[in-house]
DNA sequence: TGTACATCAGTGAACGCGCGTTCACTGATGTAC
DNA sequence: TGTACATCAGTGAACGCGCGTTCACTGATGTAC
């Protein structure tokens, strides 16, 4: 809803006192989001970081309440652009089954490596409260989130009869618990120490295995 | 460490000033925990709900860390003794290969349920920071905490020859990955508005999900 | 084109809050003789 | 058994901190005539 007073103003900066005070702060809670999670953005600390008053936030921002969804919204977004670039880069396959599955195992991978690079945005976007019920909405999603890519794959799947309609529910819930799963583990959980090499070893294991579960669900059926 | 002190003295309260003031506050730390999860325990509510002064808590605890270490024990305890239970109420089973992975089964089926009744307990036992890294210091679990009770379950398969012992990493990253993963998309993640009913039928349909792939990766041997 | 005015994005000071932690202390408990 | 003393679990007051939020305000921007 604010995109109207940007839209023209993005290339001339210091437009009113500030020009983009809202992105601004939007933009610093990403950067105290990524060092420090959640917990660090505060109104203050973000305007701080801008160099205006706490106050001034506020013409933007209903309040931190306000401003954490501002940026829990920001780091979806980031984590989306990851895996969506995950899912360009995925060479051509011509059985329209096994690229779906492949396309899924690339989103997962993105998922997890999102979180591990940036574990202060991941925790920001998915950490604690996620926000209101996703999937009863499911018709909202247009892919473009994390969640939206997923549904439109496991979708893709049931189309193609790769999957039946009963097991939508269940597909994406497995596929959703074990990458999240995954990703906390490894980023302050008992993995957390594991060395690269190791980390990646077990994500492409749990995904591989993950992705054949899938497989002989298709084929059982059941 | 202070075990000593207390096991002469449960039964006669109010020894010294208060008596049990360590497990009294652990314990107010704990019912914190229970509304609010770990961001409620602090060292002055846990104070106040004892009815004590926040000083008091100095004498039985390094500070804010040590209290919120003992709460989290206290969680991780809780939650393992449900655990523990469902074990123990499951029916004799003959094939000792279908007994590892029906127990398997059931401490998963632990996992959820209890996140699911006590979502504070179970985010402060294993919300954020999950404490060292467990799987390095594998030799220390006597199968006490959820960790060490799934290990020593997928050691036995590994044992019985169900598994291959390259397996066993894997094995125990998926589990546990998958088990947190749908513990944490079912208290607050977009599944949070589900039904009772259709809770916990999508937990059975992960969880036997799960060990179909469990079983196929013990045939394949891969 | 110039001036008067309305708008509105920002300032600066202040509030009350709960937090962790420290200080010097008090007074009950347990112990030595 | 009684008394003097050491121990130590608790008190009460205070500190400094960062937080969210509100207030009356200022001064730059954009607009009407």
């Amino acid at each position: 809803m604010w995109a109207g007073v940007n839209i023209g103003a993005m290339s001339s900066r210091a437009r009113y006192h500030h020009g983009d005070l809202r992105n601004a702060l939007i933009g610093a809670a990403a950067r105290l989001a990524a060092h420090g999670g959640p917990e660090a953005v505060t109104v203050r600390a973000a305007a701080r970081e801008v160099g205006v008053t706490p106050t001034a936030a506020y013409r933007h921002f209903s309040g931190h309440d306000g401003l954490l969804a501002a940026a829990k919204e920001e780091c979806i977004g980031r984590m989306s652009a990851a895996m969506r670039k995950r899912l360009d880069e995925l060479p051509d396959q011509a059985d329209p089954i096994e690229s779906a599955i492949g396309r899924l195992e690339a989103i997962g991978r993105g998922y997890v490596d999102f979180a591990l690079a940036e574990p202060g945005l991941f925790k920001t976007a998915f950490g604690g409260h996620f926000g209101a019920n996703h999937l009863e909405k499911e018709h909202d999603h247009d892919a473009d989130d994390p969640h939206g890519m997923l549904i439109t794959l496991i979708g893709e799947l049931i189309r193609l009869g790769y999957l039946d309609e009963r097991q939508r529910l269940g597909a994406e819930i497995s596929s959703w618990s074990l990458v999240h799963g995954l990703s906390m583990l490894l980023i302050d959980g008992p993995l957390a120490g594991l060395a690269e090499a190791d980390r990646s070893a077990v994500v492409e294991q749990a995904l591989t295995s993950f992705s054949r579960s899938l497989r002989n669900a298709g084929h059982t059926g059941a």
